[in-house]
DNA sequence: TTCCTATCCATAGATAGTCTATATATAGCC
DNA sequence: GGCTATATATAGACTATCTATGGATAGGAA
């Protein structure tokens, strides 16, 4: 019974986008996205950093050790051109599915 | 690499919506949730009947043996009331979820 | 008559993507 | 010294999907 933070497959996406006002950290994604979308999205840990995970290894952002503003050590991940293009089509695949899920929903009962 | 046919966490809902519309089996929900999305959702019979169990579980759908106009058995699947209020619950944490990450994907880069 | 296709139900097993829970560490504040 | 917020990361459970089957039958085609 129990719902999800964020809907399913969305995640990358959502990385991906906040990614692109610059590097970030992961928990300054998670805080991001949180913000963002007015605190209806949460994105967990244990959903989060194997997320960049995924998309370290796709070659999708890339991964450095910097300090914060608040003087941490942290890991910064990056957009890269891949990145960029695969941003573009998971949105739009998006915007297609929900779209058609809309069209669904909108028959008449 | 491989996308899903439809967005995951969405099947119930579609599910459910499908049988506002009157009684239908199994396979008639799948054609319709094609026709009416363009053909650009696709329920695959692995994902339609684990999911119209969960649905008789919670009692959000009644089952019953009928004909069909072509002849053949057919387990016809009702919306119960149960279902009907989950459905409206369903649509409204999909549209806030939506919302939300519309806002996320909205921001300037 | 026989075969083929579309219609119909259903399950097993693999896989993916979440969540919960936990562990570790440190900066800064009280 | 302890607490809170910041920060990374993994293990394990769980849910929901997909792939791949298997079976059955009606009706039309060959």
């Amino acid at each position: 019974m129990k719902k999800s933070d964020l809907l399913p497959g969305t995640l990358d996406m959502l990385i991906l986008k906040t990614l692109t006002r610059g590097a970030q950290h992961g928990y300054g994604v998670a805080l991001s996205i949180k913000r963002l979308s007015d605190d209806v999205l949460t994105v967990e840990e244990g959903s989060l950093y194997p997320a960049l995970q995924r998309l370290l290894l796709q070659g999708w952002v890339k991964a450095e050790w910097k300090m914060t503003e608040t003087n941490r050590r942290a890991r910064f991940y990056k957009l890269t051109a891949a990145g960029k293009k695969q941003l573009g089509v998971e949105v739009s695949q998006f915007e297609q599915m929900i779209d058609a899920i809309g069209r669904v929903l909108a028959e008449q009962s």
